[in-house]
DNA sequence: CGTTAGCACTCGGGCTCCAAGAGTGCTAAG
DNA sequence: CTTAGCACTCTTGGAGCCCGAGTGCTAACG
């Protein structure tokens, strides 16, 4: 029984598995006949079924169903059947015309994008913006605000701008920050936060330091300012999409879903995993090892700069999902985000 | 039939109501004497029952169900019967323990008041950050990031951050746009954001400023930054709370929701007009005029620091809702978050 | 005249029962 | 090995039924 897969029934699981993507109703052997036109009669479509029941591909819901298919069914057509389907120039253009207005800021772009992909995939898009720690530094400037508090705005490269807050009670005047601020801007420019960081320790070392006044409050307060670096941001685009979906009907999945999207850490947490991996990463429920997003799967690329990749992004919905389709799109989104971001380093 | 209600009436509806609120089902004549150990019969009641019908205070979904309170019964039991209850100095404390870590950017604080909106009415939590234009100019920065692009960063007095992408197709230097940073940091200081665009119109008037270089490359360039001011932030908390709400089993429902908390606007334009009025206000249902959040009531207060209001925040709920208990959360919220920027202004 | 008990009536929810339909697994024949 | 045939299983939907909750009305009562 547990022999391998020919080719016969790689095409029958194959058929299975597309009609319960746009149906999502377990499909029966003379369903599989009739739809794909094969020289074989539903009898031999059941004794082929059982098999990859057997197998553990697909199973059925009751007796005098027809089947459905398993993680595993979803797994091995995603990797062994799936045939991608290329966006068309169409479509192409479709998504980059939601990029048009060119003046977007990085953040508007990254959520832009995950709108654009909930709207293509009629699912949910998400969008892990840059680590900090992997951005480039490009200014950083101190604003005193009161006594004894100052925020301190970073901004990157790209035009990322974060900010914090950070104690001042020296209660330096807004001269002597403008005055260190202006020092870390021409030491520090081009850097990668983490090169900043590490620049940063090293010359506290220096005995140098000891020394120079404007020097030691420069790197006392712009360690300050990097301690506990900003959580990751995510976007999470089209959440509503999911109440579409007919596997939803049942709330408690929903509720489940919605909590995990609203806590954000989980899913963090696995598009980190994704991060290094080059193209398209598909996580088919359990194997994600979040019970809150059962029954659903995460389909992720990466998007990158020359130096490296910088975040995660990708759509959230059923397993019981178009992957022909969707891989592409959150393929080209990837890219295109990509090359945005690329161009406007320029 | 159409006379005043009386004060057996209003007890009565105020019974119904209450139970209702608790228990979601129709209430029925029995179920008003026996909770609310009146010395009254089912029958009498039933008889004021029948005219708080007449009066559209209350219906019954079919004849031999009790009776649910119509958007008029809410609206009349909120005006007319409601005992705000106070909130105890302990759930004072479990609130404000929320705020508890001292280095909190406003926006943060924003988005916690918006969690903890949600997590102590147990719906969802709205929060409208200040109008841009109505916030206190700090300080601005132009940040070169390539040739012809310049990122604005503005931050305001109480340390909230914005940012722009601008032209700047002439191409100037980062130590010119320092020296026009410097300038309107020295002049704007202390003005609303508002009165920054008025002073900034007026100056290009005068006619010093066709001579001054600076000046003038200062003004258009800060022009541009406040060209559209940006969007209106809004933070929506707790949106999975909703689903436990036994009105919500509708999908259909649920989903018309769901997509006016991803659109925003309709929610903004709804917390606009709350702005100008202080105190708690509370819309019922179709009060609103926004059939998406048909069902719902929106219990909301302004926030706001020594020179007016800021912003909106509030709590979204189904109609049925515990106003007792909401509304003086939603208040203490608000008092709490004002006060809460006006010691960081300090 | 307002209040109350009594009663007939209505309607929804939940139960069973039934028939139809879909789909299976098995068997035996091609 | 494939297929036709068939008995079997199980879900789904509708019909019919009862029960309980709750009403409105009427007539009696204080």
């Amino acid at each position: 029984m547990a022999e391998e897969l020919n080719d016969r029934g790689r095409r029958i699981l194959e058929a299975i598995i597309e009609d319960y993507i746009v149906s999502a109703e377990p499909v029966g052997s003379r369903a599989v006949t009739r739809r794909h036109q094969m020289s074989i009669s539903p009898a031999t479509v059941r004794n082929v079924m059982a098999d990859l029941e057997e197998m553990g591909y697909i199973v059925s819901p009751h007796t005098s169903a027809g089947r459905v298919p398993t993680e595993k069914g979803y797994r091995f057509y995603v990797d062994s059947l799936l045939q991608v389907r290329q966006l068309s120039r169409e479509e192409q253009l479709r998504i980059e015309s939601r990029y048009r207005p060119r003046g977007m800021r990085v953040e508007e772009l990254l959520q832009e994008a995950g709108k654009a992909l909930s709207a293509m995939s009629r699912y949910t898009g998400i969008v892990m913006a840059p680590r900090f720690t992997s951005t480039i530094f490009r200014h950083i400037e101190f604003v005193r605000l009161s006594h004894g508090r100052l925020l301190v705005v970073f901004v990157t490269q790209s035009g990322l701008v974060q900010n914090k807050l950070v104690d001042n009670s020296e209660n330096l005047s807004q001269a002597e920050l403008d005055q260190i601020g202006n020092y870390l801007n021409r030491t520090l420019g081009g850097l990668t936060m983490q090169q900043v960081k590490a620049r940063i320790i090293e010359e506290m070392a220096q005995e140098k330091a000891l020394y120079d006044q404007l020097l030691q409050r420069a790197l006392r307060l712009s360690q300050a300012a990097l301690r506990d670096e900003p959580g990751d941001q995510l976007y999470i685009e089209g959440t509503s999409n999911i109440l579409d979906q007919p596997e939803f009907a049942d709330v408690e999945k929903m509720r489940r879903l919605f909590r995990a999207f609203e806590q954000k850490s989980q899913l963090v947490e696995l598009l980190d995993r994704t991060q290094l991996a080059g193209g398209v990463q598909i996580f088919i429920g359990s194997e994600s090892e979040h019970r809150e997003i059962e029954g659903c799967s995460l389909i992720t690329a990466s998007y990158s700069n020359s130096l490296g990749t910088l975040g995660t992004l990708g759509v959230i919905g059923p397993s019981r999902m178009p992957y022909s389709t969707v891989i592409p799109i959150v393929d080209y989104t990837a890219r295109l985000v990509s090359q945005l971001l690329e161009s406007e380093e320029n």
